[in-house]
DNA sequence: CGATTTTTTGAATCATATCAACGTACGTGG
DNA sequence: CCACGTACGTTGATATGATTCAAAAAATCG
């Protein structure tokens, strides 16, 4: 059940049988349909989850009501409004699934046993967050200097499959440009490759 | 010598005087004056630095030659390229002073060291990563979000001495704007403000 | 004080947003 | 399984906001 999740941990962890016992008894399985709602804003975020299978998008919606995609999660991914989750305070981001998914929830309860537990989980943590820290930063500055073609290639090149499996708008929302405007850089990109 | 740096630490723990002692034997002081660099990109980043007195910022140089400030760090602040620091790859960005400053270093070692001798500064560098990951998230969403002016008058919001301490064409850089545009958007506020 | 850097202003240009219309794909219930 | 309605993607015309380039004014530094 939570074999993608300690293939996770795993990377750089080792956990010990008795470990793995205790997240099993500690962490809950959620499952989502597609268009269902892991966090909606207004809401307090309880848990962080794992995404086991499945894919989720976290989006915050602006006073023109335009939803602006920050993240996406595919399986092996972690997603929460972390803000919210150590602050308790109401989350202005929404978290729903673009498929059928399956998350593994910690809680914050058991959150804090499970890094206390086991020193290994939070040192995991650590290097997460950390992680999670330079690649935004990576991102927020490909915002800054690449041209909006650029970040289209450079998303494609990241991640192959993301045309097939997330609708094009929503890439567009990710880019931080309109539908209009990404699919007019996507015909001259068709039009170039055809050139050579 | 460490005050404000023990200062710093102090916020959610607490250091005996045997474990202050070890930070004083593992940091280095350093001096830069105004325009003195910290890190120029092609360098591996030795060392994180904690900014004792003064203020650097962190740039990097797109293809065009444009400075793009990614960070400003005034005292109480961490500053390196963690990024760098970590991989041990050659850095992309440069870090330079924008007054004179002094720094409190720990290089690799002395990090590494730290963090297992003193549990406490695990656990803080634990915090201080989360809390850049989010504060980060929210600039992201703030960019995405925010107006030209708006995104200004936030910044001034939040830092309300920095027009003071930083030159204008420095805080557009970090706005993702012109210096003309910030110029023109400011001369705007400053009628709307006399209009009142 | 003169020299250099920074900020301001103006005019032309460019990239993206916006609005509107059309074509296409999709999945849902009859 | 087909038909219909809703979503999604494309295309065109126009508007808007920021950039670019150039030059003057203001501030800062040695």
């Amino acid at each position: 059940m939570l074999d993608t999740f300690f293939n996770k941990l795993s990377k750089g962890t080792t956990l010990t049988e008795a470990e793995k016992a205790l997240f099993t008894q500690h962490v809950t399985i959620k499952k989502l349909r597609k268009h269902q709602y892991f966090l909606q804003e207004g809401e307090i975020c309880k848990s962080v989850a794992f995404v086991s299978k499945g894919m989720l998008r976290c989006y915050i919606v602006d006073e023109k009501n335009n939803e602006r995609i920050i993240q996406f999660a595919p399986e092996g991914w972690f997603i929460s409004d972390i803000s919210s989750f150590i602050t308790e305070d109401r989350s202005n981001l929404n978290i729903d699934a673009l498929e059928d998914t399956e998350l593994i929830l910690i809680n914050k309860a058991a959150h804090v046993y499970l890094e206390t537990a086991v020193p290994e989980f939070f040192k995991f943590n650590y290097a997460q967050y950390r992680g999670a820290y330079i690649a935004l930063q990576k991102r927020l500055i490909d915002m800054f200097t690449l041209s909006t073609e650029e970040k289209y290639t450079k998303l494609l090149s990241i991640y192959p499959d993301i045309m097939q499996r997330v609708p094009q708008h929503m890439i567009a929302s990710y880019l931080g440009l309109t539908p209009e405007t990404l699919s007019r850089v996507r015909k001259k990109l068709s039009v170039k490759k055809t050139d050579a």
